[in-house]
RNA sequence: GUGGGUAUGGCGCAGUUGGCUAGCGCGCCAGAUUGUGGCUCUGGAGGCCGUGGGUUCGAGUCCCACUAUCCACC
């Protein structure tokens, strides 16, 4: 279990984190399964073919449905959802502050309503890693509170103290969890959370004190909830030099393909969005010329691929128009073709990233690349 | 044929006792969406109110005729 710089390209990393499920080459992009599944009728052995490395899964969706414990004794997430690469756990701290109501955040953790049945439940620290041992994942991330980007700076400084409280329980927790015998993953690694919204010295102080812990990676949250690109640009070019260089780091929740490029930029390996899928459900596809709606007119009589030379499995077959009428028509077939055709581009996009920076021209490769994202597109 | 009902944007409907630029839902045309509730939100286009006449300062609204359509009866 090692996390190994390759090439270094400006503050632009090339490394590979090895796991009990895998390597994961670096800068790498998580695709987004959060309840043990790619939204869009995408199932496990579809990922193999676009060229997915790292799927994400949700503590908090797959512990309200189903149930950790369940799935433990069915054999584990991996097997569950017949996914033998890596897989990295959310640890629910988000879902607790962004979905669940008549939540009450006490030392101990967050007591609040599930939004599927309305019943109360606790969720700490240990309650999440626990969770997440149970689940098996190759990587656990630490439970955090994530303060809203408006939060006042008296908040957000003692909110962030006790997420790095939690994050010492986490730690301990783990330990604990992996030495027990009837444990999934005994490899289990654990990633901890800076947080501070966009108050500078907070999100310094807290990168700092966490870099202190030696984890096995280390993300930034917080980021990308309403703050504007600039805010985050300048949030990452202070936090990122304060993280280990020799471990990997993760952004959470971000983001469109020019934020990618921007934070590896800025020194960051790890990526999880929605948008890939999320908007490819509703119509949208990535490509190197900028987001396009399929559902626009202007697709109607389009008998072009997506996107020319694209490989994926819906521009290998089919049309824009053929896309667009099955949009209009709400076929399901639309949401597959489209999240399938995203993830790929998202998956061969930081395939880019890496050669770039393998060969020594990212900046350059970024610049050009964010210019060709940004056009209008036909 | 007789009696009754209904005619308002593509579809389904609201429109007070006649009173300002005639509304709503769906659809259509666009735009948002960042650690996912197969959503949600925000804009926009589109109507000589079935046709013709009348009453009135003023008619989608009241009166007459016609046309279309629905229901019941013969």
């Amino acid at each position: 279990m090692s996390y190994r710089l390759i090439v270094e390209n400006g503050r632009a990393k090339r490394g590979r984190l090895s796991t009990v499920h895998g390597d994961i080459e670096t800068p790498c992009f998580m695709n987004v399964a959060t309840v043990g599944a790619i939204k869009g009728a995408v199932s496990s052995d579809d990922l193999l073919s676009i060229g997915t490395q790292v799927v994400l899964s949700n503590t908090y969706h797959l512990h309200v449905r189903t149930g950790d414990e369940l799935i433990k004794k069915l054999g584990g997430l991996h097997s569950f959802m017949g996914w033998k690469g890596p897989i990295l756990t959310d640890s629910g701290g988000f879902q607790v502050f962004s979905l669940a109501e008549m939540r009450k955040i006490k030392e101990e953790g967050v007591t609040f309503q599930s939004h599927i049945d309305g019943r109360r439940i606790f969720m700490g620290p240990e309650e999440s890693i626990r969770i997440q041992s149970n689940l098996g994942s190759t990587i656990a991330m630490a439970f955090d509170e994530c303060p809203s980007s408006k939060a006042d700076r008296d908040y957000v400084k003692q909110s962030v103290e006790r997420t790095t409280r939690w994050l010492v329980r986490c730690r301990d927790e783990l330990e604990r969890l992996r030495s027990l015998p009837d444990t999934i993953n005994k490899e289990q690694l654990l990633f901890g959370i800076n947080q501070g919204a966009v108050y500078d010295d907070i999100r310094t102080e807290h990168a700092d004190i966490i870099s202190a812990m030696d984890l096995d990676g280390y993300a930034i949250g917080g980021l990308a909830v309403g703050e504007t690109h600039e805010e985050m640009y300048h949030i990452l070019d202070i936090t990122v030099p304060r993280l280990p260089r020799n471990k990997p780091v993760y952004l959470m929740g971000v983001g469109t393909p020019v934020n990618i490029i921007e934070a590896v930029r800025r020194g960051v390996d790890f990526f999880d969005c929605v948008y890939p899928s999320r908007n490819g459900r509703h119509g949208h596809a990535y490509t190197h010329h900028g987001k396009m709606n399929l559902k626009n007119q202007a697709y109607e009589e389009d008998l072009r691929p997506i996107e020319e030379g694209c490989d994926c499995p819906c521009c290998r077959s089919y049309s824009r128009a053929y896309v667009h009428h099955l949009l209009k028509a709400k076929e399901m077939l639309a949401m597959r073709l489209l999240v399938l055709h995203n993830l790929h581009f998202y998956n061969h996009l930081m395939e880019e990233i890496r050669a770039a920076i393998e060969e020594g021209n990212y900046d350059e490769w970024a610049d050009k690349t964010i210019e060709r994202m940004t056009e209008n597109l036909p």
